[in-house]
DNA sequence: CAATCGTATAAGCAATTGCTTATATATTTC
DNA sequence: GAAATATATAAGCAATTGCTTATACGATTG
């Protein structure tokens, strides 16, 4: 089960802009090195390196070491304290939320 | 359409585990005054004032005066832009849980 | 109208955040 | 081993955040 405190990691993580386009790059690139998301980003390499931190720590990526680059990719269960939050509510919003976590229970 | 700025909202204000904790009891008390918030809260009335505020600037709440009372209730469609978010990602789910099987299927 | 109740706003402050530049640590290549 | 590449960490700084106390506002009651 998922703690309040990693719920919070995953929401704090996914609130900065900056810090969730380069989650979402993950997502769509499926794995990618830093260096490959430094380029095409707003920010410095330094910056691009303590969000990927972040984002692992929150669970959210997990890395892969490969020579001297590191990839990064989705962690499959990271969304899971989010999922699990909302669907503690499904009653508040159920018609919406029920196929999508039907699906993410699937994919565990 | 939810823009990026609301999902940012949404989860900046959720990040945070008293303002998260607020959220709930509305959620959960279906309609509450502020007092009632106040009481049982750990911080101050204004504390919980700002909290609410934030809540309903991001569309996660919204008020109703009754007197000299403020009663809140969640906002109906005020997690859209986060289950939105989410169900953007879907195909990404999909595709990553028919990998997943995929491998497992090699794999044996 | 004066007192009171419910709530919001103002001002100030310590803690946190997100960024920068500079530097360190691995790993590979020459 | 030296240079280059890929990434992380350190230090510092301005902006933001979440809280506090004090005060203002709005509605009700006497």
């Amino acid at each position: 089960m998922a703690t309040a405190t990693q719920l919070t990691n995953v929401l704090k993580s996914l609130a900065d802009p900056t810090r969730r386009a380069v989650f979402e790059r993950i997502i769509r690139e499926g794995e990618v090195a830093a260096t490959g998301l430094v380029q095409g980003s707003k920010v410095s390499q330094p910056a691009v390196s303590q969000h990927l931190r972040a984002l692992r720590d929150a669970g959210l990526v997990v890395e892969r070491r490969e020579g001297r680059h590191i990839h990064y990719r989705v962690a499959p269960k990271g969304l899971s304290p989010l999922i699990d939050w909302l669907g503690h509510y499904e009653t508040f919003w159920a018609e919406r939320f029920a196929n999508l976590e039907k699906l993410l229970k699937e994919s565990e």
